[in-house]
DNA sequence: CGGGATCGTCGAAGCGATTCAACACGCTAG
DNA sequence: CTAGCGTGTTGAATCGCTTCGACGATCCCG
């Protein structure tokens, strides 16, 4: 391979104006330029990406934290995950993927100058990678909102207002006895943060709102669905507005609630928390609020490029929800006639 | 950040003798490196990966394309991520994800050092990241089978072999007229080699057992799906065996059979080439031909951590197809009574 | 008891970039 | 006419590690 003494040779100057001319740290004029260009595009040269690292302290990677833990909708991950690389690209960085939820990843990438920052992603309210994060010279974004964020920025769907959205939107249009169909069992015994935030919000809206809200976890096989919907309608008949925040089983649940004769939209509203793109490939087109995987993605990179060299003080975003109404959902009970 | 220097200060040693003890290249004895280690410790020492890829020309990444076209299968790609990432970690190597199918992030990775090695999946018959790779310093591993290998090594599942499997089984069964609803039309286009090789196997082992195939390419929507059903049906209505190559369509078929009133695995005899965890996902346990991504995925890291150092001649690796009986598949109808 | 092998450690030379201080040059202003 | 400035370029130091050759000490065997 080329190094840059040899782009300086055959460039006819010194190495250090090379270097000016890749980085434009310095002005260089516009004969010397081209010279250097054309030099670089002869030899086909790219700089070293180690010796670059340890010269100028960047490493130009960034690293994903993505536990693929059980119960995690994968699909919904990938979206995340394109977000932060496409959007890395445009600073130029690539991406480390760390898959493992244990500690010693972090330790590694983080210790050992891998990467100039971190996105972690499905944090849990007591998430044990926090501190070491948090004590990392690296600056770091969560996806997801731990208990103790000891001073690291965060972003995510606003779930508590996506609760209260959408109950307000049920109650709105008539419905007094609603449900959730929610996450794994598995997701709520880690306290994975997005699950209980929107339970929370659902919570005080439906106190607010004079409704009530029955909670029913659900994982995503269609057995486990089938019986959600089951015990659902045995312990809460009169209920007609369903919320299903679990992008795996919505299928499932559909498929059980046709199977017992119930129509979505006009026996039942059914109202999901999921990606657009899940939601419109439904066997009806689902009122949803939309999880914006890939945009949260995005906004991680951005929320930690901007920390790579200011100290810009610690921030935490939380993406309003937006709720489009779509077949799934029509007025309720109490609204009709 | 503590150094190499600093450890081998407060150890009480050279450098060198540091480095030796953490590579293990050269005898060190128990007493210096006990006093090494325990300074690492106090130290809390990371070595500097920049520095160490420059001086050793060794990153301890590989990288990973994995690009997300549209039609793939998400949740099967990322089971291959994660058997690539979980096998690198045993050979203490991290991993760099490209999930752009353009060819400047090969150049960027190959070109800057940024990896020992490469592995590339979703390879199309004539793809231009082939030439490309074939040229770099770098071993590489390709998932499927492009048309001219250009002396790299590739590793899959063997389709074509999993094709004549499918068919000899519904043969025996005593089908005579089965279908294959395969891949989305996008991946068809692109000439995605494993949809190709399976059709291939297909129509030899049709002729060779006397059984009539047609085939329906096949979008992964609920609407695509039951579109593919119907035409089936209509065109091929004596048709009694269904294989079903793509998951994401896999559940929709087996819905618009049920709506239809055709009882799977009596009436209709279904075979699916997919993961195992989705061939049981379904609302009837599959008799399927295991698509072992996460295996694939591992012996591709297997197969590139070989080829590291020793030159390794280039090798392409088919894995036997394995078909599991479920409750999807039974007797056809020449075989009744 | 001497000579060669073996073992453990060290010093120094890179690896390939970045970046700072310095310098040469041509201008303008005084 | 010169001091001073800005522009464009350079040389050298530096980043933190690996590795090769060398060297003293220890060991074994004849």
């Amino acid at each position: 391979m080329a190094t840059i003494d040899d782009v300086a040779k055959t460039a006819g100057v010194s190495a250090s104006t090379v270097s000016y001319v890749l980085s434009g740290k310095r002005p260089i004029s516009g004969p010397t330029r081209a010279r250097v260009e054309r030099a670089i595009e002869k030899l086909g040269y790219r700089p070293h990406a180690g010796a670059r690292a340890l010269a100028s302290a960047r490493t130009n990677v960034i690293a994903l934290m993505a536990p693929l833990r059980v119960g995690v909708n994968v699909p919904v991950i990938m979206q995340f995950v394109t977000g932060v690389v496409t959007r890395a690209r445009d600073f130029e960085h690539d991406v480390l993927l760390l898959t493992q939820d244990d500690v010693s990843g972090l330790d590694r990438v983080t210790g050992g100058s891998m990467v100039d920052a971190l996105v972690m992603m499905d944090i849990e309210a007591d998430d044990p990678r926090v501190p070491l994060v948090a004590a990392a010279k690296q600056p770091a974004v969560l996806v997801g909102l731990p208990e103790d964020p000891e001073g690291l920025s965060c972003v995510d769907l606003d779930f508590e207002a996506a609760g209260r959205l959408a109950v307000r939107h049920l109650a709105a249009t008539g419905h007094t006895d609603v449900a959730l169909i929610g996450s794994p069992p598995e997701v709520l015994r880690r306290h994975t943060s997005y699950a209980e935030r929107l339970m929370r919000g659902l919570r005080s809206q439906a106190q607010a709102s004079d409704v009530t809200v029955r909670v029913e976890a659900c994982d995503s096989s269609p057995s486990g669905a089938s019986q959600a919907v089951d015990t659902l309608l045995a312990t809460a008949p009169d209920t007609t507005g369903i919320i299903v925040h679990n992008e795996g089983a919505l299928p499932h649940v559909l498929s059980r609630l046709a199977e017992r004769g119930i129509a979505v939209g006009t026996d039942m509203a059914v109202v999901a928390v999921c990606p657009k793109d899940v939601a419109l490939a439904q066997r009806i087109p689902m009122t949803s609020i939309d999880l914006p995987a890939e945009d949260i993605g995005r906004v991680a990179v951005d929320m930690v490029m901007t920390r790579l060299d200011g100290d810009q003080p610690s921030e935490t975003r939380l993406l309003a929800p937006v709720l489009t109404e779509r077949e799934s959902s029509t007025p309720g009970p109490a609204a009709d006639g």
